[in-house]
DNA sequence: TATGATGGCGTTAGCGCTAACAGCAACGGG
DNA sequence: CCCGTTGCTGTTAGCGCTAACGCCATCATA
């Protein structure tokens, strides 16, 4: 028995013929070691939880995808868990992936409060958050929103916008203040004029980003580009610039951000502002193995702290809509 | 030991006073019993198996959701597991699922053979497929595609078309055969006549559904009316009519297949036939828990049956393209 | 009063693995 | 010839839980 756990683990000695003999008796009788008893006993399971708002949104999935090739390729398998954007759902999930004995965690746009995301952190061997800060010592993978409203703005006053309106998105949203931020950096810099009014916050779908930039065009006609809080919202003011009859890049040019599906596809096809989901996803998982393995193989403060935290940058893809 | 198992599974006798005094220790320390230890004891480890060839498809993502939902009601956790379309791989992560000895696979969209897939089956306590058929006596939740093909055209007929084309997808494509069969029932049944240069093959893309679309107009001009594979089909065929001077509704009516996000952005909005993929995840989840517990609970043949193959009816949604 | 039939709780064993050590050959240097 | 060393394999104990049983009170029934 023993030999045998030697044989499959590949650890210890055993001499070549007792090795083939064990394979033979394994592969005859379709023999598949028990990850749970083998998790009993080491104490590592050799699976990850990923908890994401909503797996049906197309950014976490891809994040997902991410995720689950980094954890596959190191032998690992993940646990999806969807909060529903709902603190109590979360701490619920977090809870049932401790009693899964889970080796990490993979966190992305946790809802909860600060006392209970610590809580919850240190609960866990091992955590990293995504979109998600909480403090310096916590691993965490983000977006540079920031450098991404400055792409989008440089690139409009590089074609020489002067005035140039944001859709802001929700009041809350962390990533809207980002891109708001960059947005107003690059303003500042190139000395071009900022007006309050040419900044409108908005819901996050198409149909208010169409409302939201009714209200902005017609209240503030100087305008010559738009920058709008996502994909969507950019679609939604694509339509109002068609109701307005101002043609699109011509008389408004338009930048959006998350370079989701649809932007490729609508006429004019979108200038967006990309992160490579994906590599959010594989970044994490890579953070989160990192700490994993340190805490599993050397118990010794290994102090190889890796960097805990992770910006990635987002770049420009220019389409149609503003050339 | 045992009492506070009992408490904690609510199964047994315990004074009130008693399970009042474990409850108070059990909160106090933060104690949360080890699934892992738990599962290896009582041969149930409370997780479930969900292989999808990508989940950033949005298709699988939504089915995902509904999985999860599912699951989490019940109390289950899910391994997600892509294949990548890749059968090896496939055989791969069901071989890790039976290590982790998940109670259940959901198992969507296989590429394994016949031969394969049979053993897959069989290695599992229980397995539901999705959009997959295997035999009677394995459980399956599929797309009435057949239907689906029939509501489409049955639509364009009612709305005077006679002469209309067909963009059938991939050869191999297993749902543009079921809707292609619907198609021609209802042709069949109008009395229309029916051309086989009106049926068009192509990849599942914007682009080649353009560049088909093209092919079929320029060779058939009699047509009024395309029906397309599916929804970024639809897309390509929509810039094709554009390209060619015709107008969408007016001179050629367009349906597509799924009702994915962007089918209502674009212009005209996509009249498309959807079926709920949440709902197809949630059955087939619901499908897959049944046969658990009566795995588990009465290991005694219960025989109740439940239905082993559900087919999902889709439903069309009328929008611009072809009202 | 003897006789079950409970209700409440403890004991024992074992789920399937692995860590840690123990044993035993064979071998080479002193 | 002894002793350490190396290479291989077996033994023991225990990871944290629960199934199955056993034991003792208590209580209603014959």
């Amino acid at each position: 028995m023993m030999t045998v756990s030697r044989v499959i683990n590949g650890r210890g000695d055993v001499s070549a013929a007792t090795r083939q003999r064990v394979l033979e008796v394994v592969e005859r009788l379709g023999y598949r070691p028990s990850s749970i008893a083998r998790g009993l006993a080491t104490r590592h399971t050799g699976t990850l939880g990923l908890v994401v708002p909503d797996i049906a949104n197309p950014f976490f999935a891809e994040v997902a995808r991410g995720v689950e090739e980094g954890a596959y390729a190191q032998g690992y398998n993940v646990f999806l868990c969807n909060t529903d954007e709902d603190p109590a759902r979360e701490l619920d999930v977090l809870g049932s992936l401790e009693e899964k004995r889970v080796d990490g965690v993979v966190l992305c746009s946790s809802r909860l409060s600060d006392e209970d995301l610590q809580m919850a952190v240190d609960a866990y061997p091992a955590v990293v958050l995504v979109n998600r800060r909480a403090g310096q010592h916590v691993a965490t993978v983000v977006v540079d929103d920031v450098l991404g409203g400055r792409l989008a703005t440089g690139h409009l006053i590089g074609r020489g916008h002067r005035a140039i309106g944001f859709l802001s998105g929700p009041q809350g949203s962390h990533s809207g203040q980002g891109r708001l931020e960059g947005y107003a950096i690059e303003m500042a810099s190139a000395r071009l004029r900022r007006e309050t009014r040419w900044i409108e916050p908005c819901g996050p779908t198409a149909e208010q980003g169409r409302l939201a930039a009714l209200r902005l065009l017609r209240g503030s006609g100087e305008l010559t580009a738009l920058i709008c809080y996502n994909d969507l919202v950019a679609v939604g003011a694509l339509h109002a610039c068609r109701e307005l009859g101002r043609n699109v890049p011509g008389s408004v040019a338009i930048v959006g951000f998350d370079d989701i599906p649809v932007a490729a596809l609508v006429t004019p096809a979108l200038t967006t502002c990309r992160v490579s989901r994906h590599e959010l996803g594989a970044r994490a998982v890579g953070l989160l193995l990192e700490r994993v393995r340190r805490e599993g193989y050397a118990a010794g403060e290994g102090e190889g702290a890796s960097t805990a935290v992770v910006a990635l940058e987002p770049e420009l893809v220019v389409r149609a809509s503003a050339p």
